[in-house]
DNA sequence: TAAACGTGGCC
DNA sequence: TGGCCAAGTTT
């Protein structure tokens, strides 16, 4: 079992920019436990697509795990923009400061002290261990959860089935290679033990599986059925001075989008859009609408935009100069906003006969 | 245990 | 096009 899937894995190991090659392991080399530990967190519950460029991005501006220690707050949870799950982020800091203050900027070697950072669940603590230590840890990921539900043919759905099978996991776990172990099991997940059409054909495991012999692999794992989306509604006030300044508002540390930059607005409710008073003083005009769908409700949100007096002093948030502000700095949401407010102050410059 | 917590791609 | 899905953690 653990030989098919290594051999298997020494063909068709994925590239990564955080990953070290089956190859380059035998020759000697290890992970940098910084750039695993940072890549895993931004794997949490996100594409390899979508990491990529922001792996890029935040090991080119922080090298090391005491470079980001020493990073200012604002600055990190901008260059986490648009990747979600914004608590990661924040536990990203805090890890890092505690690695930098407690540890002498080197990160512990066993998934038991692993998981006592913040961030860092089973998974994550597995997957350092196993990746970055070389310790026979028992990674269960997604992937790996529907690679050993098919497998063994569990039936149970999950998340009830959580246990059985990580208790599988466990004993597919081998002594040697633990980390690339973990890695094939996961890549064998991604592509060909996928969530639909699974190419068992392909399979290095198929002789294995007993989903497979039963012809129910497609069907493996179950799932409890997922609660549905209620829809809320709310108002982004996007002001703008005229000299560039957006007027924005840093969002409290807990709960949605905490820590990140936002358009002020009142509360969201699941009742149509409840009135909320302008964050400043001026002539704000609807400008449409923003529809964005979170993990657990549908949000529209109505946008009113203004271009504000300089003298103006905001009741609410505060003016991030032009040449200080990215759009690409807000939450994905917040930046439709921007967008669509751009969108009809332009259009009401060219209406107007621009120049 | 269940709910909160983002986003983009896919079919 | 709307639900499903992706290398989960915290409370």
């Amino acid at each position: 079992m653990s030989v098919a899937l290594l051999r298997w894995y020494d063909a068709n190991a994925r590239v990564m920019p955080w990953r070290v090659s089956p190859e380059d392991i035998r020759l000697g080399q290890r992970p940098d436990p910084y750039r695993v530990w940072l890549s895993e967190v931004m794997l949490q519950q996100t594409t390899v697509a979508a990491v990529r460029d922001y792996f890029r991005r935040f090991t080119d501006r922080w090298p090391t795990v005491r470079d980001l220690a020493a990073a200012e707050d604002a600055k990190v949870m901008a260059e986490w923009a648009g990747l979600g799950y914004y608590a990661r982020a924040r536990n990203l800091l805090k890890c890092a400061r505690v690695i930098a203050a407690d540890h002498g900027g080197r990160f512990p070697a066993t998934a038991e002290a692993l998981l006592s950072l913040p961030g860092i669940g089973p998974y994550t603590a597995a997957a350092i261990a196993a990746i970055a230590f070389d310790e026979p840890a028992t990674v269960v990921d997604g992937n790996v959860e529907r690679v050993v539900a098919r497998l063994f043919a569990v039936t149970t759905p999950l998340p009830a089935a959580k246990r059985e099978l990580t208790e599988r996991a466990a004993d597919l776990t081998p002594m040697a290679r633990p980390g690339d172990h973990a890695q094939a099991m996961m890549d064998l997940g991604a592509t060909i033990c996928t969530p639909r059409n699974p190419a068992c054909s392909i399979c290095p495991l198929s002789s294995a599986c007993r989903a497979r012999a039963l012809g129910i692999a497609a069907d493996l794992p179950a799932k409890s059925p997922k609660p549905v989306k209620p829809t809320r509604h709310g108002i982004a006030f996007a002001g703008f001075r005229r000299d560039g300044a957006a007027l924005l508002e840093r969002r409290p540390e807990r709960g949605l989008l905490g820590g990140m930059l936002g358009w002020p607005g009142g509360a969201w409710s699941e009742r149509a859009p409840a009135e909320a008073p302008p964050p400043a003083a001026g002539d704000w005009r609807r400008v449409g609408e923003v529809r964005h769908t979170f993990t657990h409700f549908h949000l529209v949100l109505e946008v009113r935009s203004a271009l504000l007096d300089t003298a103006a002093a905001p009741a609410a948030g505060h003016f991030v100069a032009a040449e200080h502000f990215r759009p690409a700095d807000l939450p994905t949401v917040m930046r439709k906003v921007h967008d669509l407010a751009q969108a009809a102050m332009a259009a009401v410059e060219g209406g107007r006969g621009g120049d």
